[in-house]
DNA sequence: CACATTCTGTCGGGTAACCGACAATTACGC
DNA sequence: GCGTAATTGTCGGTTACCCGACAGAATGTG
């Protein structure tokens, strides 16, 4: 992609984001925007159709960066399940951009992101949980469901609590409690 | 200025400073000026000869910046001649770009910063000091050369020394000791 | 309501930055 | 030494951004 297209998307990603720790959504105007992200009206408009494309992006963009995070490294011989090795580098990237992801999961009014996460969160399980062996008696879905719920749990306590702990921190507590209710196919096959 | 002349220049500026920190300038190739700004090498030759004319215009926008904080406030009822305001003003500008003067007067090699500090400093004393009235039996300008290095000797140190008061402290400091040497007007004037 | 102000979305002309390529020079390792 | 790699400085075509202007919609203030 273009430098300069690269640059003006993270510029106003970037305005949007801190305007919305600021104000609520709709109070904001392109003309901020444009003005906090030191980029001229037309731009942004080049870009976005309008204010609520833009968030989308921001939100797809942010989503797709997370995705990425948890895919298993080549040449590292990870396996294709879950590993705490992909945990953490998911919630290295969560913290990496805390200003973002504590202003859209607190921000009233744009429950946007929540949704957008827990879909997420289902399909990379699903996905990486297909080859797998689970323990019986609860339907797969169900499983998926309940570990990707509690997951987006976590990390929405861990983003609007005034307590913080590291990603390596709350990495390791959300594995034990994985692990713990058996949830991870790790036990089976190693 | 257009918004991405600017921009570019800023972007290079600060990659020279920042490289500058890690090696020593001569080192330092515009390529690797160009990546860190994140800019095309393109555009590096498009504002500046090579290397040396950069680090030159690096300095004369700093000083420029300089001098334009220690210029009396209009509107403010403030004095031509230096007050302690104004010498505050100095030093938190200098404070704002410590990466800046740190590297440019610790860095081996190019002690083009200092010279080029005292000339301004002697010239800004000068200026507005035309009009005053000092006391007699010292040629007024080894008066203002003796100012200015201990300025600039008190600036070095500032930056160099490990123990780091604030802008305030050392402005405080300073302003005393100028004053307790009877080399401010304030007396005769005020 | 009338009025002023701000915001919106779009347009066209101008300009700076991008990118890839080039030959010439310098730096470096065998 | 000699060959390879990196750096330098320049160029031309392309692209994205800037800027000012515009009419229309929305907002808010008397």
């Amino acid at each position: 992609m273009d430098r300069r297209v690269r640059k003006s998307q993270e510029a106003i990603m970037e305005a949007l984001i801190s305007l919305m720790a600021e104000k609520e959504f709709e109070k904001i105007t392109i003309n901020e925007i444009a003005e906090r992200a030191d980029v001229n009206r037309g731009t942004v408009y080049a870009h976005y159709t309008d204010k609520y494309h833009l968030l989308d992006l921001c939100i797809e963009t942010h989503l797709d960066q997370l995705i990425a995070s948890c895919m298993p490294l080549e040449g590292l011989n990870e396996p294709a399940y879950p590993t705490k090795d992909s945990l953490l580098r998911v919630f290295t990237m969560l913290e990496k951009h805390t200003a973002f992801y504590t202003t859209l999961l607190t921000s009233k009014g744009v429950p946007a992101l929540r949704s957008r996460l827990l879909e997420m969160i289902c399909l990379g399980i699903r996905q990486q949980y297909t080859d797998l062996q689970f323990p019986a008696g609860v339907d797969q879905e169900v499983r998926i469901q309940f570990m990707a719920s509690a997951t987006v749990g976590v990390i929405e306590w861990w983003f609007t609590n005034p307590v913080s702990y590291s990603a390596e921190d709350i990495t390791g507590q959300l594995w034990a409690m994985l692990e713990q209710n058996q949830m991870l196919p790790g036990k089976q096959l190693v």
